[in-house]
DNA sequence: CTAATAACGCGTCATAGCAG
DNA sequence: CTGCTATGACGCGTTATTAG
């Protein structure tokens, strides 16, 4: 798409949204209220209780109350009503329970802790740093690094990483270079001890001795820290001693970098369940149909059986 | 061919619900 | 009570599709 196109897109995107959102919400969902902004977001939150789209469908039903009667019952009782959010994961297993064919989600496991599923089958990782492009670096305790592409499945996200340090050309810094598959050249992550890894910008610090430096292959290295933080970075640092206003401002940042973080990866992770949960019920309602129509063909059945035709 | 629209995914924020 | 997780909602960007 031209850039005239792109910009014109964005004028109409918000309209667009809300079509998106009113489109998502035809499926008998009665949450529809298209906001056009954030306030209004909030203040429709607070006077009704987000419901995923089945589970509100089946709170209207059972409750089935006047609009008039919402001032009388007080926030204790909407509480009781709406009850609590289910997950997708829950409803999907109860679905699940009640008919063979559906699948069930799998819980969780070990990497229920946030952990991205694709460096779960690594070798113990002391550390897990993700760049600015959304990479995963797991540090393992022997220093051997791997990392992961969030997008991708299992090990294929996994890239070779390789280390010298003794050779390097600069006091107290490490070569760290892989085989990125997509190299944008904007990689920057963070290793324990106060050291950082930033792309080789310099051709010089590049070991002549690494002939892998050149080509496809950008170099990494590994040093100490300037002192302040790069945009986009997130260090691990051990939350220690902290002193002054600017330390403290330090792990704010980090502290705020690794929610975002691990909300992000939630985000996904939910998305992923919720895909896999709208793709269960829909097989449900083809079972259903095939049932019904089933069932109907033997009510038809029987009737003929059971009332032959007076002629 | 170009602009408009639809569909999708992502990051972020706010918040309900839960566990410790 | 506090921190964490899951999820709805929003805004944005990208890509595919459609209409003129």
């Amino acid at each position: 798409m031209s850039k005239s196109g792109k910009k014109k897109y964005i004028k109409t995107n918000i309209r667009q949204t809300a079509m998106a959102t009113l489109d998502s919400q035809q499926d008998g969902s009665v949450l529809g209220t298209v906001m056009g902004s954030r306030s209004a977001h909030l203040q429709t939150r607070t006077a009704q209780t987000p419901v995923p789209a089945v589970a509100q469908v089946a709170t209207v039903t059972e409750t089935d109350e006047p609009a008039d009667s919402e001032g009388i019952i007080d926030s204790h009782k909407q509480r009781e009503i709406l009850s609590r959010r289910p997950s997708y994961r829950r409803i999907l297993n109860e679905l699940s329970s009640d008919v063979p064919g559906v699948p069930k989600i799998e819980e969780e496991k070990s990497e229920e802790g946030g952990r991205p599923s694709n460096i779960s089958s690594m070798a113990v990782p002391t550390s897990i740093y993700q760049t600015s492009t959304g990479q995963y670096i797991a540090i393992a305790q022997g220093g051997a690094i791997q990392i992961s592409n969030p997008g991708s499945e299992g090990v294929q996200g996994l890239q070779a990483l390789t280390m010298t340090s003794s050779g390097a050309p600069t006091p107290n810094a490490t070569i760290v270079q892989y085989a990125a598959q997509a190299a944008d050249g904007t990689q920057q992550f963070f290793v324990p001890g106060s050291q950082v890894v930033v792309p080789d910008e310099d051709p010089e610090l590049a070991p002549s001795h690494m002939a892998a430096a050149t080509g496809d292959m950008p170099a990494y290295q590994i040093r100490a820290p300037a002192t302040a933080l790069p945009q986009g970075m997130m260090m691990a640092a051990s939350p220690g001693t902290l002193h002054s206003p600017q330390q403290l401002a330090e792990e704010a940042t980090r502290k705020r970098e690794l929610r975002l973080m691990k909300n992000r990866e939630a985000a996904k992770e939910c998305r992923r369940r919720k895909k896999e949960y709208v793709k269960c019920l829909e097989s449900r309602v083809a079972v259903l149909e095939v049932q019904n129509k089933k069932l109907i063909e033997e009510l038809e059945t029987l009737k003929d059986i059971c009332s032959p035709k007076a002629d």
